[in-house]
DNA sequence: ATAATCTATATTGTCGACAATTTTTCAGAT
DNA sequence: ATCTGAAAAATTGTCGACAATATAGATTAT
């Protein structure tokens, strides 16, 4: 469940922690400037922590950077949330194309449990679905890689910035059963061991999921 | 021609280029660890600029680092080197696709008169081309996608791992004929606009170029 | 009044010193 | 001789101060 194994050790890493969950959550908003001394002081550490945190959002894509001026906030556009689903897309295709070819018989046993269970949520009406179950699924599959740079640019970087857009439009909501039919294609394809199909589902279910959200954004501005 | 366009201004950027010219290349060594004193005495600057330097390298996923341990140069290995190629080729297969889509026509008028250039040199026996020759083109196809976050993640992280691997192993030599007939038909592509052959395309060349990459290690070693 | 230049202020970049952690060394016991 | 554990050395993490740069404000000239 634990999207991230590695426990905070180093004071840098908890304040990156701490950083990256209040942008991500949109407690500082996009688009802002980060002080470094502004921050120090409400995390209660030295600039250099600060400094380091910083550095590390930024290649995360999450704040970005100017020699001499300081980081703001990336802004949240609908070209950047194009832009980072087609990089999904093409990401998350490759990972469930080897997904197929490289997960354990017993990985793939896990993974159609994991999808019963969803069923019966969704049967029962727990619409939770959506956030915590999509998670999980895109997960398995990006493990199920076994390609590690692959699992970190992914888990690492793409991910949080995915999850940012998604907190901050306020993407609750239904698409849930439909998304459900997705994931079963994929699973299907990837117990039969056909990597370029479970290639094309999964593409196609990032373009879906990413024609829905645009929707919303929208129908919101 | 100049890959990276923005130029160092601190000296924290000039440390980052100039310890990462001598990683690429080979100067430090493959595996090795990065002593941050070592390091700032060396390239006569403090040891907050190298540990920031250093940070960078690790967003490129050129070196590794390990909390009160230290960072070491990434490893090269025939995993890496598959897993780097997997990547290359989902991310710049998708370059291509958004390239047909969004290059406008002088932009492609240029890319065709770069191939022709790199007939001439061909024909004539400079077998240059590999090297820069191929660079320039995945380059330009690579800006075409007009995607930032693309360009971004190719051009600063993944292009020079790549060039690592290359440098490295000593590739230079043949496979450049068959190269060139590959870029011809991937431009024909983007002239027609076929974002989809595009992509299918790209994606064989690359896969062709690992595998001609892979014989070469296998080779060796 | 406006524009340009200079000054003051604030912010980032850099440095050296100290603290915390890890690795190495060495003494002693089995 | 080998293993254990403690002290010592080396390395990384953190801090506060200073330097360099950019921003904002004031002053002057047109």
């Amino acid at each position: 469940m634990p999207f991230f194994n590695e426990k905070p050790v180093t004071n840098a890493d908890k304040t990156f922690l701490n950083l990256r969950r209040d942008i991500v959550e949109g407690h500082i908003a996009s688009g802002s400037k980060l002080s470094e001394a502004e921050l120090s002081t409400k995390y209660t550490v030295s600039r250099a922590v600060v400094r380091e945190a910083i550095n590390r959002l930024e290649s995360c894509h999450i704040v970005e950077r100017k020699a001499n001026v300081g980081a703001r906030v990336v802004s949240l556009t609908r070209e950047g949330l194009i832009e980072l689903y087609q990089i999904r897309e093409s990401l998350e295709g490759m990972a469930a194309r080897l997904a197929a070819e490289h997960m354990s018989d017993e990985e793939i046993s896990d993974l159609n449990r994991l999808l019963s269970e969803h069923f019966k949520e969704v049967r029962d009406g727990d619409s939770y679905y959506q956030e915590a179950g999509d998670v999980d699924f895109h997960y398995r599959i990006i493990l199920g890689s076994k390609n590690n740079q692959l699992i970190s640019l992914l888990t690492e970087g793409i991910y949080h910035l995915v999850r940012m857009y998604r907190v901050q439009l306020g993407m609750t909501g239904p698409r849930v059963t439909t998304a459900f039919d997705e994931h079963k294609h994929i699973v299907q394809a990837i117990s039969n061991r056909d990597g370029e199909l479970a290639e094309m589902l999964m593409r196609r279910h990032i373009l879906y999921s990413m024609s829905n959200i645009e929707l919303k954004l929208t129908n919101r501005s």
